[in-house]
DNA sequence: CGGCATCCAGGACGATACTG
DNA sequence: CAGTATCGTCCTGGATGCCG
């Protein structure tokens, strides 16, 4: 075991960043709030908590264009849009939740190692 | 369905990113280079094609802090480190490779659908 | 209400050069 | 070999303000 590695073993999964960081660290959770259905744009505002609706349209926008989501304006007054999982988007729930699940159950963990390494850190300072 | 989002939903898992962005766009290749084994230093450099030492000791001191890796120093001539995944680190490659594989079966999709929103883009233009 | 434009701060990352 | 130090760049994302 732990044969050479391949010099070119990311060679095709080059962009294993856009599915880590597809659109920046809001991606997930807007998943996330479309995971049960399709959302208005101030209606994701409430749990992506200080979200700037900058940012909001811009990781929007960029997973639009992925085609993880829709969009869907109303020519209604007040101006009404709501955005949706396209059937690929919602293939993508399935490995971030699972992702989200290691992160809820070794949260604890992370935190432990990070307090023990400090804690290290400083004795040798 | 469609229950109004529930503000405080990430309340206590707002350390997603950490798990997503754990330590930047090399870590979850990290883990993939260390998934059958112990590696070296520049041995990790090989597939990582392009990382700087510095970069690529940033992220291992990171993952290390976070106790996904482990660091072992020999003092030989020429001196010798191996970085190891730690028994959290591999629990952790399970979900990430469910990412991965999501990434490489749905990459063609992402670029279609790319293509297809630039080519709309750029008509309207 | 939805969303684009502008400005700006901070962090991640690369290039290069230098130590034990 | 295994880093560290310094510098510079790019990109993310926040703040503010304007438009349909």
């Amino acid at each position: 075991m732990t044969r050479p590695l391949e010099p070119d073993m990311f060679a095709g999964c080059a962009p294993v960043r856009p599915l880590i960081q597809i659109g920046g660290k809001w991606t997930v959770k807007i998943i996330a709030c479309l995971a049960e259905g399709p959302r208005r744009f101030s209606e994701l505002q409430v749990p992506l908590r200080g979200i700037t609706p900058k940012t909001l349209a811009a990781s929007l926008r960029s997973m639009e264009r992925d085609g993880l989501v829709s969009r869907t304006a109303y020519a209604e007054n007040p101006p009404r849009v709501e955005y949706e999982l396209t059937s690929l988007g919602r293939t993508l729930f399935r490995p971030l939740a699972a992702a989200c699940e290691w992160t809820s159950a070794h949260l604890p963990d992370l935190i432990a190692a990070r307090a023990t390494h400090d804690a290290g850190a400083a004795l040798s300072t």
